[in-house]
DNA sequence: TAGGAATAATGAAGTCCTTCAATATGAAAG
DNA sequence: CTTTCATATTGAAGGACTTCATTATTCCTA
């Protein structure tokens, strides 16, 4: 029982909240309830709403850690897609990098270029095609990201917790699935 | 066979490509090639690195969806996000605003900064605790998201093409259960 | 060989979002 | 009543991207 108005235990969480509410269903499956709630009336059947919901908030997760885990070693998300590429390609064309990692070409040639100021990525020139400019990591670079890949492993393990590799191949083929469904859809 | 060069019936699809390719194993479920073979030296099991990349992709192009979907209709994806929430939830105070939607304040108030000069919301004081201001939907608001919302769902029915409820619910929990290991990670 | 396509780099502008610091106001609790 | 906390707003600064237009090379091929 709590002592007079010692603000009812509520110790303020780092940081959960308000609406960010997880329940388990029926079928020991969670689900967000005020996400539920708000699309019930809009539709009989809400699972599809309500898992590309859970992808969306997933994928957002996804790119905070990787950032936040980034910036403790002076790397963007960007750069340190770049630096994991180059350290598991070898050398590549810029314009290779581009499509690899989805991104415009301009953004790549920013991302090299601070790479390269870093003094992590050299640019270096391509002997069969002599317009085209290849990246290759520097031993400072490769250094550095050899210094980190195995912890950022780890830590995606982490968040994997609670998965079967079932789970996981599962996951991986329904992403996918919609990643090909979301390609016909932006070729319009 | 071909004819003599004819470029060998390449056609250049919409912007398919490169390293993009997705192809299916032997227990009829995508994956792709490069992304795995690329994965493999570094791991025993390339299950989890595997699934989580394919979840950072798939996030993104949802992402690239609604944005394209709504700049059709002059929305960023934020801007949308707003409307949507009140016209699901009815007027809400800014604050409640960005917990429900993740956002920093300061970002919010931009939106709806944004959304009350397109005349699509207005701020409202808020009778029971002064300090508050709350975003209420105008009726040209209500309009738009009214002329919208049903296309937007037909659009999110195409993405899951091929998925079943069981699939779906599966997705939801999986990726829900990732967004709690993450925001253990976040929470140091 | 001449013309068109591909590969980069570069600069300007703009979007969306973040952090930080400052301010004004009202609520709440001692 | 006074101090503290909560709610918004504002401005400055900056990061990460995008698009678009321009330029310099180099390649390829008709």
């Amino acid at each position: 029982m709590k002592s007079f108005n010692m603000k009812d235990t509520e110790v303020k969480f780092p940081e959960p909240g308000k609406g960010w509410d997880l329940e388990t269903d029926e079928d020991g499956r969670l689900f967000m309830r005020r996400m539920r709630d708000m699309l019930a009336p809009l539709s009989t059947d809400t699972s599809a709403l309500e898992a590309l919901s859970a992808l969306r908030i997933a994928g957002r997760s996804l790119h905070l850690l990787q950032e936040r885990w980034g910036a403790k070693h002076d790397l963007s998300e960007g750069r340190m897609g770049v630096l994991f590429r180059l350290s598991r390609c070898g050398d590549m064309p810029l314009g290779e990098l581009a499509d690899d990692l989805d991104m415009t070409p301009r953004n790549v040639t920013g991302l090299v270029d601070h790479l390269e100021k870093d003094g992590l990525v050299t640019r270096v020139p391509d002997r069969e095609d002599r317009r085209s400019v290849r990246a290759s990591l520097t031993e400072a670079g490769r250094a550095r990201i050899n210094s980190i890949w195995k912890v950022g492993m780890e830590h995606q393990l982490e968040l994997v917790k609670g998965m079967t590799k079932e789970d996981l191949a599962h996951l991986r083929h329904l992403c996918l699935l919609l990643v090909e469904n979301a390609r016909k859809e932006l070729g319009k």
